[in-house]
DNA sequence: TGGACATTTAACCTTTCGGTTGACGATTAT
DNA sequence: ATAATCGTCAACCGAAAGGTTAAATGTCCA
């Protein structure tokens, strides 16, 4: 993976990525409950969640012999920003704000 | 591609194709024209576009012998969306920038 | 009509992806 | 001590990704 980009996208285009971090939303889980609702084996979760957790999107503390996962959602951040070049979002919102801002503040209370 | 999303992040996942994305920001552009700029075979370029144009992020138009590429920022909005549920950006952001300005305007001017 | 240009298709190659199974190391419980 | 549980690792597999080159298709120009 060249950049840090690359790694955040694949890791996200993965259906099953996507549902472990949703789940992941909820509450920080063991590997053996982020595996439990999938079809499929544990070590194929295991290696998703490798995955998730290179890209930054998770990060995995081990107590005992229960590994837990934690989302991570501001590794999403450079995702956002990439974004956002293409407008998107946050610069036409804030741009209104902003706009909203400045006219509220430099008129008169009664101005509106 | 199981959805769109899978379809989407996976386009997007690919550098030279993030690239291409943004070289259309600037103006629409033929597919020679597009791959003048990369190492790569015009076969390949060709390949790109294709995924980019099924994932919606682009649109092709042919005039004459000429395929002009066009980018669909719109196609976005779904990854957008998906990454709002990670509260990530506008949430925070428009938060902040609500008790800013509650806190302008309920203020007296010497308030601050 | 013939040739140059713009782009896609076909066939192929190598590497990566996403999955499997089975063995293993570490930790906890009996 | 022994057995069960948690998770990863290694080896393997088929399919898909990303690239190549060479040929084919369409379109414009002279």
């Amino acid at each position: 993976m060249e950049n840090r980009l690359d790694s955040l996208f694949a890791a996200l285009a993965d259906p099953t990525r996507r549902s472990i971090l949703t789940m992941l939303l909820e509450d920080d889980m063991a590997v053996t409950d982020v595996a439990e609702p999938f079809q499929m084996s544990l070590a194929a979760i295991s290696k998703h969640l490798t995955i998730l957790s290179r890209a930054g999107l998770i990060s995995q503390e081990k107590r005992g012999r229960v590994k837990w996962c934690k989302l991570e959602p501001d590794a999403m951040r450079d995702v956002t920003i990439w974004l956002q070049g293409f407008g998107q979002f946050e610069p036409v919102h804030l741009d209104a704000f902003e706009r909203f801002l400045q006219t509220e503040l430099s008129l008169p209370p009664d101005g509106g």
